[in-house]
DNA sequence: CTGGGGAAGGGGCCC
DNA sequence: GGGGCCCCTTCCCCA
């Protein structure tokens, strides 16, 4: 006969023990913050803690000590919270750096349920995106409340992968339940984030797409670098379905190296533990790559998530990075560079002209002009910067496109000022706009 | 088939 | 933390 309230009991009991700091053994020193624990709970929940404390089991009449500096309290507060609760308190503010922590601490549960929160948050951000010009704005969090997702059942029965349909970008959500599997959740939705780019970039791109559609596989977690060439090449992942995806995650999980190259400043006092690399503070959960700052592990989560949050309003082309974007538009758009395409000589305003094709544009010495026939296009540069101003404020709103003028972000739209076609391509468009030919007047 | 050039994309790092 | 620049590698297109 099994009672099914006892394990929550427990668990209960248990954190009220270490609430009262009562049979505590354990201290764990987070930046001068010292957590009370149990080794056997630690032991139980953290492959971090269990080679530790295996390693230390011969001394179990001392208490042990360990001390961390690879995250803040406040994570660790919220790592400790979730191992004696079975919550797992996440926002978007912290669910990078609670991830962070979860993988130096291998606690597998806690790394899957962040991925699923930071895909959900990814989901979301794209849809609003892809809604940006064709909605009215809605204040999906008016209520105000601190943008925050309670997960639970990691510690209950039946656990399997933890799914959410919730994200940081909903407002407040509390999932409580028995187990993961009782959790709603939308495959359409997830596959909306698998494929964020489909509808607006070039059919062309999907081979490329699959680099960054795909969260990575086994072997991107080790070999990340030197398989970029095999996953670019490779279409079928961008296929899988919803749980094929899910099995790569957690096949990535369960073959997640246990000797982290990770987080430098982690030094325990009572048992040295293996840790020799430069300080670092942010490793990717997906490779193995170590970043300093978050931000940096931010952009870099970009290239397994696949998120692009910049579109080019010229051409619908979207970026992982404003810059890139910045980079692109310049070149393919602005005809920054000033050479001759033809003869790749150095042209001045004076020795030379801009041509339009489509909407690229480059320049060609006076002489190739004559030569090629083609007369010259008088755009004004300068009265363009304001369609890519980097000092402009939202990242979706730079291109100056007023609600008023109440154009889709999918039409056509026509600058007659500058003389510049702007046109959204979707996979339609695209050999439509591979026979424009050059804009000849 | 191959090499060169352009474009894209990722990392480091400064402001 | 975001923006931006620089550098490098990779990929793709074209002659």
């Amino acid at each position: 006969m099994e009672i099914s309230s006892h394990q929550s009991h427990l668990l209960q009991q248990l954190n009220e023990q270490r609430r009262q700091d009562v049979f505590c053994d354990c201290s764990i020193l987070v930046e001068g913050k010292v957590f009370k624990a149990h080794r056997n709970v630690l032991f139980a929940s953290s492959g971090y803690f269990k080679m530790l404390l295996s390693q230390n089991s011969k001394e179990t009449s001392q208490p042990t000590t360990a001390t961390f500096q690879a995250f803040s309290p406040d994570t660790f507060t919220v790592i400790l919270d979730f191992v004696y609760s079975g919550k797992l308190s996440l926002t978007g503010q912290n669910v990078i750096e609670v991830m962070s922590a979860a993988s130096f601490l291998q606690m597998t549960d806690v790394i899957s349920v962040c991925k699923t929160f930071i895909k959900s948050s990814l989901d979301i951000s794209e849809k609003e995106k892809d809604r940006y010009f064709s909605l009215s704005d809605k204040d999906a969090n008016s209520n105000g409340v601190e943008r925050s997702s309670f997960y639970s059942g990691g510690w209950q029965e039946g656990s399997s992968s933890p799914r959410s349909h919730l994200s940081p970008e909903q407002g407040t959500g509390i999932i409580s339940g028995k187990s993961w599997n009782k959790y709603n959740y939308h495959p359409a939705s997830q596959k909306n984030t698998q494929q964020p780019l489909a509808k607006h970039e070039p059919r062309k791109e999907s081979i490329k797409k699959t680099k960054h559609l795909r969260l990575s596989q086994p072997s991107e977690v080790t070999h990340y670098k030197s398989s970029k060439r095999e996953v670019r090449t490779s279409d079928s992942s961008s296929h899988a379905s919803q749980s094929e995806e899910q099995a790569q995650i957690d096949a990535e999980m369960d073959s997640t190296p246990v000797g982290y190259q990770y987080g430098q400043g982690s030094d325990v006092t009572s048992k040295s533990f293996p840790d020799d690399l430069p300080r670092m503070r942010f490793k990717c959960p997906y490779c193995t790559h170590v970043v300093k700052r978050k931000a940096d592990l931010k952009r870099h989560l970009r290239c397994h998530t696949g998120e692009r949050p910049y579109p080019c309003q010229a051409c619908g082309k979207r970026f992982s990075r404003l810059d890139h974007l910045s980079s692109h538009f310049r070149t393919i758009h602005q005809a920054c560079k000033l050479i001759c395409r033809k003869c790749k000589r150095h042209v001045t305003d004076l020795t030379g002209q801009v041509v339009q094709e489509g909407t690229r544009r480059y320049r060609l010495c006076n002489e190739c002009l004559a030569e090629f026939g083609i007369d010259s296009l008088p755009i004004d540069l300068e009265a363009e910067q304001h369609l890519m101003s980097p000092s402009d404020g939202d990242k979706d709103s730079r291109w100056h496109l007023s609600e008023d003028e109440n154009r889709s972000y999918v039409e056509i739209v026509e600058d007659g000022s500058a003389d510049l076609v702007i046109q959204q391509v979707d996979d339609s468009e695209e050999e439509e706009e591979k026979e424009i030919k050059p804009n000849i007047r």
